[in-house]
DNA sequence: AGTTTGGTTCCAATTAATGAAACCTAGTTT
DNA sequence: AAACTAGGTTTCATTAATTGGAACCAAACT
């Protein structure tokens, strides 16, 4: 846990994710009986963070929680990803075409960071799920975006893996996945056959930009109750249709007026 | 903008900040002209903060912008805020209910920052809406909150107000925004008529605790076009029950088992 | 070829972080 | 009531990181 590496900061944000860790307000005790830094340190990092606004300290109970100025900080992220507010609108057609849940990812630290959802019957469910993390390994998007990394970040991915057995379909060595990932890369698209979750099926395709860049996932997934693997799979055309166009309109995005060395310093200096 | 005061980490925010300011990727060479850092203390810390996935970096047009892990921290903040978590069953009642546009807000740095939206046509999108900020001068939440905050609090909160005369019907100096919150104490809730935005009007109740301290604020939101005033007001009693049923939750919340300083440790030790 | 713009690296001076230990303080226990 | 203690907070000499002026490099212009 200790030492991203990345001095001060670096060690701050090992206090923030391990606050976040705990999925309820925490104390000090707590924490300092968990965590590789002394108690002084630890104490004046939790200070730091809290002054900053990116903990919440709880006067009465003594308490330390992520703060709100995340949620500020993370709706900037969101809103200048150079995918998700351009794959807004084109999970909206989706989700209403084929009517089940769409799923939108990226690729984060070797997890599955879902940056947007589409839930069909329940539309109001969604809040909390933008942010939440998974395994790569075992989920359709994951494994969507494993296949086409570049080699170097690939092994990076890899040996983040946990590989661990969630359900009896879970692939849990590296070895049956670089097959997996081989028969990925063969076919464009990828499965989830309740390799994550009992009765969770999902078909994922990524989303590469024309220079072929891997850019994230997206995938429709249903219960096998309701859906079967072909009923997927039909949708496989839309799907592929959606992210193409999601990748098209991101490789547009990023040049909505010609650069000139003299207006950057201009709006620069307006600001 | 220099200085929070809070050593590196402090600084580092600075910069993260700077950077999500602009609504935009930007390269380095326009941060260096618009920041008060010299240049080779700005290029290690974008660095770090790179590093650290606080920021992405764009390799081919050599640009910054907030990183992805922030939307998973946010999430965190999200999940385990005081407010946000209990209220969303409520929100969608109260939406389902009346129908209308309705805003959970929190008061963060002075400003307005929407934790959650009900918007009765289109279904939540996540950090699209919610991480968004605004003034807390000329909005009903805003005003909700300002009324009900200590003193020492609302001082530091009216020093950070820019008083910008959005409409004709801004309160655009603190005088008259006192004696708005004044009347807002004195019959419970505020009024928007058109302050923000040319049109749009609501009316928003504080959210405060059993003791009193103000957790938030939340509003029915309408445009002038299709809702008036009168019938906003007819909201009021259930905005009210919604604001009163959320305050009861958050005051339990905090106590779904009897902490035991054992159990602590033990808990701590299997982490 | 020459020059400007944009980005990166060096390194001695400076500043901040560190952490062991001492010190509070509000509850317990004897 | 005095002694203890768990949980927090502060001190301070030591250690490590940040700082920023300046040099440097690489493209993009001229």
């Amino acid at each position: 846990m200790r030492g991203t590496g990345d001095g001060t900061v670096g060690k701050a944000l090992d206090v923030l994710d391990h606050v976040a860790g705990f999925a309820r307000p925490v104390r000090f005790a707590e924490l300092l009986a968990t965590s590789t830094y002394p108690k002084a340190t630890l104490y004046r990092m939790l200070q730091t963070l809290t002054s900053t606004g990116l903990l919440s300290y709880d006067e009465d109970r003594h308490t330390y929680a992520p703060g709100v100025r995340l949620v500020r900080l993370a709706h900037a992220a969101w809103a200048q990803s150079s995918l998700a507010p351009i794959a807004r609108p084109h999970l909206d057609l989706l989700s209403r075409d084929i009517g089940e849940t769409v799923h939108l990812a990226q690729l984060d630290a070797g997890q599955v960071l879902y940056v947007d959802k589409r839930n069909a019957v329940r539309p109001v469910e969604m809040f909390s799920e933008a942010g939440k993390v998974g395994p790569a390994y075992c989920t359709g998007v994951g494994k969507a975006m494993l296949a086409y990394l570049p080699e170097d970040q690939l092994a990076d991915a890899l040996s983040r893996q946990s590989f661990h057995r969630h359900t009896a379909q879970t692939l849990d060595t590296p070895e049956a996945l670089g097959a997996e990932l081989a028969a990925i890369r063969q076919r464009g698209h990828a499965y989830d056959r309740e390799e994550h979750e009992d009765g969770i099926i999902c078909i994922a395709v990524p989303i590469l930009s024309p220079s072929g860049r891997l850019l994230g996932a997206m995938s429709v997934t249903g219960t096998t109750r309701h859906i079967s693997m072909p009923k997927l799979e039909s949708y496989l055309p839309r799907l592929r249709d959606a992210a193409k166009a999601i990748a098209s309109d991101a490789a547009d995005w990023r040049f909505p007026d010609t650069p000139s060395p003299a207006r950057g310093a201009a709006r620069a200096a307006s600001h």
